[in-house]
DNA sequence: GACTTTCCCGACCGATCTAGTCGGGTATTC
DNA sequence: GAATACCCGACTAGATCGGTCGGGAAAGTC
């Protein structure tokens, strides 16, 4: 039940790239430096990012990743489904063929559905911005936020 | 981010016994054979879940297990963290020597943990009792509550 | 068009964790 | 003392985690 360090990277670096000059690509290795991460596993994790539609890249001298949709359209929910191929399921085990019956068992499974969706709800409406900003008070006053 | 399946076999089994006739012990054959769980796995669960101070065993012929506190004293947080040793953690890697400083590192962190501390509440809030309730609700009203 | 920069991508790898299994030991009861 | 049922440590195949390595391909620079 705890998040992997790739997906913890993910979201450091998008959130890296959403705090950074949106005028220019920022390369891997600026990206791995300021957020403490291993070069060529970054490399990996920002290649999935870039499939899945978050990222675009630019080659060549001058290249780098910049974020292909605003921070305020991208959610940290969206992010640990790339990288991580889904959420969080603490219901998983109580349906398909695993799954038991006995008295209870609905009341659990039910349960535990309630609490992942409502994790998941949570985590697919906390945007990138949002955390930027949390971070930066002034700036929502300076935006007129 | 998944439940493993030790800790949804640790759930499936206190609901079990918490659903069953308190006054004789339930042996663990019985316990794996309704919840589908394999017999030695369930074996080491049911040990940890005693160390742990949530059941209580008797050996010999009509020994087995029962619970050692009420289920409404018995959380799902409470199972989680005996079995899996902690509980849910999206925000660790954002702590310690593992953590960056860098330009929204301090939205992510507190983010992160907000979220962490909302599930990590609720699990511990939602008891044994709640999820058998839930099942059978006329039982609700057969006992007044 | 050669050269450099930067991303692209597959292969590989050791350590740890998962989901069990096995084989017996020990307390309790009849 | 035999049967029952929990107690407990050791072991294991396979998957996952958290990377590393080495080169290839596109894009810009001279």
């Amino acid at each position: 039940m705890t998040c992997s360090r790739k997906a913890a990277y993910a979201l450091r670096a998008i959130v890296i790239l959403a705090g950074a000059p949106p005028d220019r690509p920022m390369q891997i290795q600026d990206m791995a430096e300021t957020g403490k991460i291993p070069l060529k596993f970054l490399e990996q994790i920002l290649l999935t990012l870039k499939r899945a539609g978050l990222l675009r890249s630019k080659r060549g001298v001058g290249g780098g990743y910049l974020l292909e949709k605003p921070a305020r359209q991208i959610s940290v929910g969206e992010v640990l489904t790339h990288v991580d191929g889904g959420v969080c399921a603490l219901a998983e085990h109580e349906s398909g063929p695993d799954a038991a019956e006995f008295r209870g068992s609905h009341g659990l499974k039910e349960s535990l559905l309630e609490i992942d969706e409502a994790l998941n709800t949570r985590l697919h409406s906390l945007t990138i911005e949002e955390i930027l900003h949390r971070d930066e008070p002034d700036a929502m006053l300076a935006f007129g936020i």
